[in-house]
DNA sequence: AGATTAAAAGACATTTTTATCCTTTTTATG
DNA sequence: CATAAAAAGGATAAAAATGTCTTTTAATCT
């Protein structure tokens, strides 16, 4: 659903929110340590934000990694679009290939169409609540 | 969230469900197709189903694996556990380490808690409004 | 201008996930 | 009892995700 790198991104955007603007930017080396993320591969994840404009940045001296007032209207969704891909989060949780909320497979009324009630389903559905009604095969997989 | 992995078991005992019972057991080579997942994989998943008791197998001529009375009565969390454990689906879904439903981080009460209006959070909130009124680092970023 | 600082970029390494192959064990059946 | 069918198990391979390191580029300060 969402990559470790995606997380890492939006805690260090997060970080960025709270603590940066642009007379007050920080480097990578600053908040690596809070947010959790190794140094290296935030930085990583920044620059590619910042490539894609959903962050900024300044290099040399003085410089870092910022938002801008336009950068804080960003979605998070912005964020992880950039370092997943909206295909990835967007797929459905059982789909490993062609489902989605455009086109949705059986599962995906039970457990896809509201991809956020989820754990709660997963626990208290059980096989047999699956297929009650139905025995055709290719209702289930349409891909 | 869900790793391939899972989709793929529960994918294939919802096959099971549907096309096996104690007399009508299914070979994985007659269903790899169906579900879409690679034969020696499936079988892999489905040997290590069957080893915690998840599903129903027997080996030699006219064997395979099936779903019995009580294996019908499993949760997906059942399935879901076997493959990628607990506390792989129940984390947090940007706490990498130890947020969970029980100690909840900050975002949790936005995207966590009901970690499944998540799309629609992710596209409708802005950095702006998860920062709003907060201006505390550690709020964030308990871990 | 020159030195220094910090991100940008890209190559490389490691780990985890996914996938395949091959041998062994079990079991029904002729 | 021999044979063949099928899962079980183990070793290995490939791919993807995660993480590190080194060099280049741009900004700033003296």
């Amino acid at each position: 659903m969402l990559s470790n790198s995606s997380k890492y991104a939006i805690k260090g955007v997060l970080y960025l929110a709270l603590n940066s603007d642009e007379d007050h930017k920080v480097m990578v080396r600053d908040m690596h340590g809070v947010v959790h993320v190794p140094e290296a591969y935030l930085a990583k994840l920044l620059q590619e934000l910042s490539r894609h404009g959903v962050i900024s940045s300044t290099r040399g001296p003085r410089g870092g990694f910022f938002l801008s007032k336009e950068d804080r209207k960003r979605s998070l969704m912005d964020i992880v679009k950039v370092i997943d891909g909206e295909k990835r989060v967007k797929s459905c949780v059982l789909g490993v290939k062609d489902c989605d909320t455009d086109q949705p497979c059986v599962l995906h009324k039970l457990v896809g169409a509201n991809k956020s009630k989820f754990i709660k389903v997963l626990e208290n559905t059980t096989i047999l609540d699956l297929i009650e009604g139905k025995r055709d095969v290719e209702e289930f997989f349409p891909v």
